[in-house]
DNA sequence: CGAGGGGGTGGTATCGATTTCAGTTATCGT
DNA sequence: ACGATAACTGAAATCGATACCACCCCCTCG
């Protein structure tokens, strides 16, 4: 790799010149110093630039999961900003877990001009040393608690989980199980509380054995299933919070056999890219996923050119509902007498 | 931030103890630096250091798409190994774009000590700046035709198309559609003829109406199946070479209303995360997403630790077919009549 | 004709860490 | 007790690009 200052040789002029030419400005030997460059094949160093303009030209995008379809949707958002900006990105997984989180977090210090963050937990700040190095964030999808000066772009997870139980509720449904997320997550926390709140509205008490706890992966959603199914007196419908372990709940009933929507309806929060051609097609809660992206990555730029007075911005994207089939009215409004408990208390 | 010098001063000692303590050596006062270290909340420099260094402990990872299942699941692979190897991990996206890959290439010199790439065209070689400039390169999941000395970690897709077909061939089918991707793509090509080289080993000539070129997108796989249900005398059964394209297949088949596999067998390349819960659950030739991240990023890790005449690495991992209940013997064995072409051919 | 200004120049310090080089201390064997 | 060796030390050069500074040239205007 060549240097400016070989280009300058080459060309009889200071590497002053050359880099003028390199922003742009008038120079006088121009095309003298554009030949050096060609004929030298010469790139600017990135890392030379950044060291003296403290400006890296990346971000870090740190999410729980790529493989997780949502998250790779909103990756996609987030790069194609990016990439007319310019922009370089660093992805990293931390798989909810908040050591990953600090650990990834801390590695990106100097290393970016900004982050775009799914905090894996509500309550623990790891953003602490990246505040202080001066690093812009975003907060996608997710809050943290003790943090309200960060731009963040969420969704109304509470309305939709609403939206979600009041479809359920009008179809009949008195008793609903909720595969509920980690309750220190923003999207757990509030898509549990918006279902209760619907179901509080209806005048109908949560029962806490109705709502299973799952950790946002497809086992616990499989496991969640699997309890509620051997509930003493089960569930007519499933509310999954999220699209993984609305995959393990088909997986699950698909398992035990359960027939969706004639015997249990279930709805989930996120659409899947095959959620039409499943049997039957899911209904679910969607939301712009890519946009989401787009927006955190928008409000980042502006973080990044300086506008630190600017009001912190706090997108809500809606949700709306998708029904398709999977939801059908209680099978005791058809048949007054409660499915067989299909499986036995000893089986997890 | 804090820099070398401020913990020098405090410390009462030189930059150059400073770092010697940094980088693991035997130092008098080195109670003191650390103090001085913590007390300060000293990180080196990652910019100042690759400067000097000329090691960014970086690596690129190109893909097509994030939101493509099987990259997904490749790219955590890469991750997880880069982790361990505490490298970060810039994250592109081709959007199977020459020109796209071209610049997101020309953009990793300098800011990379290694690149993973998944080519975009088997005969559009972008890496020859990266090679000049002496990068190292590991080839996933697609070759480079003017190019063998790259490591690379492929998967056997002729073996898998063969498979597939074979499949469909002993269940009594003649008439296989083929949803294709781009010849001028590694898997395109390869299961392209593991495709034609299972029918003629069966005796049967490919007719060229039968095969439908897609691009590895979700549209062309929708628009390559209305096509096949167009024809004349229709197909019996459709074998898609990749998981996107099989989406757009499923999706064109549930729309029109024909029935798998009682009118027609499909079978996909790639698994899908809800294959086993479609209608009904879908035959794939499944193959190790996630270890073909790993040995790549394990690959690159190789090359870049120096190993630089070591011979050539080029990895193939198997596939296998995961038989469900996507393909069945053929309508006319059972009726004998074809079905209704019921795609007009205005249609498209 | 001389002052002023626009447009351009190159030398040099700088960003922050590493590394070479030329020492300076301790430690040890004899 | 003295020379040799090992164990450390700090000043300064270095990585490659940018930015400040002083300066130069030439044109224009009063």
């Amino acid at each position: 790799m060549s240097t400016i200052g070989e280009v300058a040789k080459l060309a009889g002029v200071s590497t002053t010149t050359v880099s003028r030419h390199l922003s742009g400005r008038q120079v006088r030997e121009a095309a003298a110093v554009q030949a050096s460059i060609e004929a030298l094949d010469f790139r600017a160093s990135h890392v030379a630039r950044s060291l003296k303009s403290g400006v890296t030209r990346t971000i870090g995008l740190v999410i729980p999961d790529v493989s997780n379809p949502f998250f790779a949707a909103a990756a996609k958002g987030v790069e194609s900003v990016s990439r007319q900006l310019d922009l370089n990105v660093f992805l990293s997984n931390t798989d909810e877990s908040v050591e990953r989180e600090r650990s990834v977090l801390q590695g990106l210090i100097g290393r970016v001009d900004g982050v775009i963050l799914v905090p894996a937990r509500e309550e623990s700040d790891n953003t602490v040393a990246l505040r202080r190095a001066g690093v812009p964030i975003v907060l996608l999808d997710r809050r943290l608690r003790a943090v309200d000066d960060l731009d963040s772009v969420l969704v109304d997870s509470h309305g939709g989980a609403f939206m979600a139980a009041e479809h359920l509720l009008g179809l009949g449904h008195r008793r609903i199980g909720l595969i509920s997320g980690p309750s220190e997550t923003t999207p757990g926390r509030e898509r549990y509380d918006g279902f209760v709140a619907a179901l509080e509205a209806a005048g109908i008490d949560v029962d806490p054995a109705l709502v299973q706890m799952g950790d946002f992966k497809v086992e616990s959603g499989y496991q969640a299933t699997l309890r509620l199914l051997g509930l003493p007196m089960p569930v007519t419908a499933i509310f999954s919070v999220n699209n993984l372990m609305t995959i393990g709940a088909l997986r699950a009933l698909h398992h035990v056999g359960v027939r969706v929507p004639d015997e249990l309806s279930v709805i989930g929060f996120d659409d899947l890219e095959l959620g039409e051609l499943l049997s039957p097609p899911l209904s679910v809660i969607a939301r712009p996923a890519v946009e989401q992206g787009v927006l955190a990555m928008r409000l980042l730029r502006n973080r990044i050119q300086g506008n630190w007075t600017e009001e912190r911005q706090h997108i809500v994207l809606d949700t709306h509902l998708t029904a398709r089939s999977s939801c059908a009215p209680p099978p005791n409004t058809r048949d007054r007498h409660a499915p067989a408990n299909r499986v036995s208390a000893g089986a997890y």
